[in-house]
This record gives C-alpha cells, structure tokens and sequence, in this order.
DNA sequence: CTAGGGTTAG
C-alpha cells in the first residue's frame, strides 16, 4: 500500500484552527469540510491526535472521506479505514456501500465477509449494498451467498431488499429465481413489479412482461403501475411491435398525469417509432416542450429505420439549429438514414464530421452502419477494409452485416471468408449458413451447397425458425412456416391462395430461386407460398377491415419472394403494408416499397 | 452515538 497523502504545509490556518477546536467543533469542521486539502489536513490531525480512535470522529470523517472520494479516491478511503482500530458495524456499511458505487465493487464482497467474520451484525441495508456490487461485477455465487445469510438473518420479508435480490438474479439471467424470490415476497409493491417486469424484459419474456401490466392492475394484485412501469412496458411494445398496446400505454399516461415527463415522451416517439408508426411518433415529439438529445435521437433513428433517410438528415440539421449538441446515438441515427436510403457519400461525409467536428468516437455501431452503406452500395472490399481497420475488436453483428451484403451482391469467395471470421469469434449461428446457401444457391453452386447443407446436419445446427406477428385488437398472433396451429387457419389459407390468384393476373410471380428458407422441403415452391410473413399478411386481410393498414414484425429477414408479394398487395387490395424484419422496416404502399430496392 | 436500500428514456 501507497504511503497516505499529507498535508505539506506545516502551519496552516486551518490547521491551527483545527488544534484550538473542540471535540464538538472539530466534529462541525469535519461535516463542513468540501475541499481535498482541507480533507488531508483533518486526516493528519485527527492521526496526530490519535482522534481515529473515537468511533464518533471517525465515522464522521469517514463519511466525508467517502463523499469526496471523487476528490481523492475509493482506495484513499479504505486506507483511512483501515486505520481505524475497532470499525463498528456503521464504519463497514459506510465501506460497503462506497464499494459499491466505485470502480471496484468486488471489494465490498469481501469486506462484508470480513464483518461477518468479526461477528458484528450484517443489517438488511449492508446486505443490499454487497448485492449491488454482485450485480456490478455480475457475480451470481456471491449473490447466492448473500441470499442464503439473508435467510438465515430473519430478512425474508424486507421488500427493498428482496427487489434488490430480484434485480441480481435478473442480471444474472436466472429469470426463474427472480421469480421464486417475487412469489415469495409478503408484499409486493409496484417497484418489485417494475423489477419483474424488467426482467422479464432482459430475459427473453417479452411478452410477458406485456402481460405483466395487466396483472399488477388486477382485482388480486391492485398495484398502480408508476412512470418507470410505463417506461418498461414501452420497451417491450416496441420489441414486440404490439402498436395497440403502446397506445394503451400512452393513454395510461396522460390519464396519470405523466405526460409532461420527457423520458417517458421519448420513449414514446421510440415505440411508435418502431412500431412503424411514424406520424404518431412525429405527433409525440412535436407536442414535447424541452426537445433533448434523446429526443432528437428518437425522432432520426425512426425516420430512418422507417425509410425516411433524407427526413432524418433534415431533422439532424434542425436539431443543431436548436442548439442541441448531437451524441453517438444520434450519429448513429443519421448513418443508419444513410445506410437504409443509399447515401454513401453523405454517410461518408457524416462519419468524417463525426469525430471532427463533436469529438465523437466511432463505435461498433457507427462502423456496422459504415459496413453497410459500403457493403449495400457493392464495395465489399473497402467494406470489409474497414472492419479490418477498426481500432476496436469487429463482433459478430459486423461481420453478418457484411455477409448480408455479400448475400446481396453475391459473392461467394468474401462470404466464405466472412463465414470463416464468425467461427474464429464461435459465434456463427444457423441464419449465418443459411446465408451463405443462399448465396451458393442464387450463383447456382449445387456442389457447395450441398457441402454446407451435410455440414449443418452433421453438426445438426438448428435453424431458427421463421416467425411472423400481427398484433390485432391487442393480441399478438404468431405464425410460422407452413403454420397450421392457428384457430382459423382454414380461413386464412384460403385467403391466402385467393390472394395469390389476385396477385398473379396483376403480374406477381413467385421468385423461387434466391431462398431456401426450409431446408429439407423437396418442393421450394410450395414452402415459400406459405412462409409466416405471407400467413400473418392474409390473416390480417382477412381480419380487418378494407383499407386498415397491415403491421407485421419478423424475427428474421424478409425474403425476396415475400418482399415482391407484399409490394403487389399493397397496390392491389389498396393496403399499407409495413413489415419490421430483424435489420429494418419495409413500408409498403401503392405497389412500392419504402426500401426502394435498396435493400 | 453515527447513514443508509430497490426499478428508470434514444
């Protein structure tokens, strides 16, 4: 350990104020003390005078010592901690609890064994705060130990506590503990329900956390969800595209009165944003007063994830003329405009500016935008040059961007070497080979083809299936290939074929050629006429009435044959159709598609 | 004798 920091000035004033004071007065100086020199000053004194001994004092010191820790440092503190001879219970709460805001949160863990050891009694309040460091440094084993002390401490039905509890086990993944620990709290109040909402929500249970709204509300429950409720429940619409949700969500705003708050009204302009709806998002962020840089964010990324590339441009230059200063999401908002509508020299130009001219530094997300735009617009090389070039290490998503692209322009010999880059990072998924058969397929390489289709069943690599929602009358509804399990799937399947029919004398012919989502169908064909986004279309003619627009999310990408369908739906039947797939939004209209063909 | 806990925008 470092020798700790002295004052070097002999006599000070201060200090010979600090040698006349009183025990009463020195307590008031060091309440009052806000500068680090007068800090190292007390601490000389107080050393001096052997003052640390006083548990008074030094609690007292400590908990200025901890305050200004920004000042000096989290290590400083523990020095002076160390220095006290019989730390009391209160002394190591202190501790723990800065331990568990600084930088090295693991310390708090071993400091709260440490008081365990010497037999002095671990509150709920030292518990929750060395569950914090668990979570800060994710580490469940120590979390289960705290669990179990807390047991056998008789803190079983401490709510704070608990929620804390519920919050590690959700960072932690174990979504069925969280739970067990929410069922077994005597009393749940709506920030436990935030919590399991939250982790339903980063763990994979989106549409429960959906469900959860409704709940919490019940006749049993009767617990009001709160500003972050909505918060939460916002997010989950939005991955969800559940629209009618959101507006219910909305509406459950303004009824509470959290209408003004600017948090909630951006993620507001973000769920509709990315439910597609993008005049409902424009009509929420018109409405706000104070437009921050998370608004203006929100409001580029929509148009730009909604095809509105030269709007999103627009709205960046309005914002500076408002004098908002842009940050790396917005930056990424703008590239991602230039991305979706083909502008590579103003991506470039954006890119350069960037960290010119607002010091931001690009990011994974800035290049895979950059990958993008170069790889959409055909520069497969100066597109892989850059991830190469990156000063930061390339992850998987950069390198499927790529290959999407390769997918686009087909080119097989950088595909393989892409393909060959995901397995170095172990991270190649079924949707990765799948592309790269595509690819293979559309050059007609039966030969190649063949090899990666006996590689995946040797490996037995699962594919992940296609699947399509439509949310109606706030129901999400959910289809997949060939999907029979649906209640009207008579209905739909007749709509469906009534629909081809239409198509075809209007010109639509099924692209057979460039897909093979279904691996083992012998009949291409007839697997495509029935992939989920064409199911969740008809179902959602059939359903609803004429003119109403359709809104379908996939969790996969489009394929072309259902791109080319829903385009000649959109002029034939006269419908809005927008389809959000896994890397954008496809907004039909007219027998046109927002996308352009540059896609 | 002293202080102190949970969820949360793009």
């Amino acid at each position: 350990m470092t020798a700790l920091p002295v004052a070097t000035k002999a006599q000070t004033s201060y200090q010979k104020l600090l040698q006349t004071s009183s025990s009463t007065g020195l307590l008031s100086l060091i309440k009052s003390c806000t500068t680090k020199s007068h800090l190292l000053q007390i601490h000389a004194h107080t050393l001096r005078t052997s003052l640390v001994l006083d548990p008074t004092i030094s609690f007292q010191f400590l908990s200025v010592v901890v305050a200004l820790s920004p000042l000096t440092s989290i290590t400083y503190s523990r020095q002076f901690f160390d220095q006290i001879e019989k730390p009391t219970a209160f002394h190591y709460n202190k501790m723990i609890r800065a331990y568990s805001k600084s930088d090295s949160p693991a310390e708090g863990f071993y400091l709260y064994r440490d008081l365990r050891r010497r037999g002095l009694c671990a509150d709920a309040m030292a518990s929750s705060f060395v569950i914090k460091s668990c979570i800060r440094v994710s580490s469940l084993v120590g979390g289960i130990q705290v669990h179990a002390r807390i047991l056998r401490d008789g803190h079983r039905s401490d709510s704070l506590l608990l929620t804390t509890l519920m919050d590690l086990y959700s960072n932690c993944r174990k979504y069925d503990e969280a739970c067990q620990v929410f069922d077994e709290m005597p009393k749940r109040d709506t920030v436990a329900w935030n919590v399991l909402i939250s982790c339903c929500l980063h763990n994979n249970r989106t549409r429960d956390a959906l469900g959860l709204f409704d709940i919490m509300q019940s006749e049993i429950h009767r617990c009001e969800p709160d500003d972050v409720t909505c918060l939460l429940v916002l997010q989950a619409c939005a991955s969800l595209n559940a629209l009618e949700f959101g507006e219910r969500v909305h509406k459950y705003i303004e009824d509470h009165g959290y209408g003004g708050a600017s948090n909630l009204c951006n993620s507001l302009v973000s769920m509709y944003s990315r439910c597609g709806s993008l005049d409902k998002a424009y009509g929420v962020f018109k409405g706000m007063r104070d437009k921050n840089v998370v608004s203006w964010s929100a409001m580029i990324s929509g148009l730009a994830v909604n095809g509105y590339g030269r709007e999103a441009i627009e709205a960046f230059e309005e914002m500076q003329k408002m004098g908002v200063l842009p940050d790396d999401q917005t930056f990424t908002g703008v590239l991602c405009a230039c991305s979706h509508c083909g502008l590579v020299d103003e991506g470039m130009m954006f890119f350069d500016l960037m960290s010119k001219e607002f010091g931001v530094v690009p990011n994974v997300h800035h290049y895979g935008c950059m990958v993008d735009l170069l790889g959409r617009a055909g520069q497969l090389d100066p597109a892989y040059q850059l991830i190469t070039s990156m000063d930061i290490k390339p992850d998987p998503t950069i390198w499927r961007t790529l290959l999407g692209a390769c997918r686009i322009h087909g080119n097989d010999s950088l595909a393989e070497r892409v393909v060959g880059h995901l397995i170095e990072l172990k991270a190649q998924e079924a949707g990765d080979y799948v592309l790269l058969m595509n690819i293979y397929s559309s050059a007609g390489n039966w030969e190649k083809l063949t090899e990666v289709r006996k590689f995946m069943k040797e490996k037995a690599i699962q594919t992940t299936p296609g699947c399509s929602t439509i949310e109606l009358k706030g129901v999400a509804h959910e289809f997949v290939v060939d999907d029979v399990s649906h209640l009207r799937k008579d209905e739909i399947y007749k709509m469906l074929d009534e629909i081809n029919s239409q198509l075809k004398i209007a010109g639509y012919v099924a692209d057979v050629t460039s897909e093979l989502h279904n691996l083992g169908a012998e009949d291409k064909g007839h697997a495509l006429s029935h992939h989920s986004e064409k199911l969740a279309i008809a179902f959602g003619v059939l359903s609803t009435p004429p003119g109403t627009p359709i809104r379908v999310a996939k969790n996969l990408r489009i394929c072309v044959d259902c791109h080319n369908f829903a385009m000649a739906l959109s002029g034939v039947y006269n419908r809005e159709v927008i389809i959000r797939d896994r890397t954008r939004f496809h907004h039909f209209r007219e027998g046109h598609c927002s996308c352009n063909g540059y896609w």
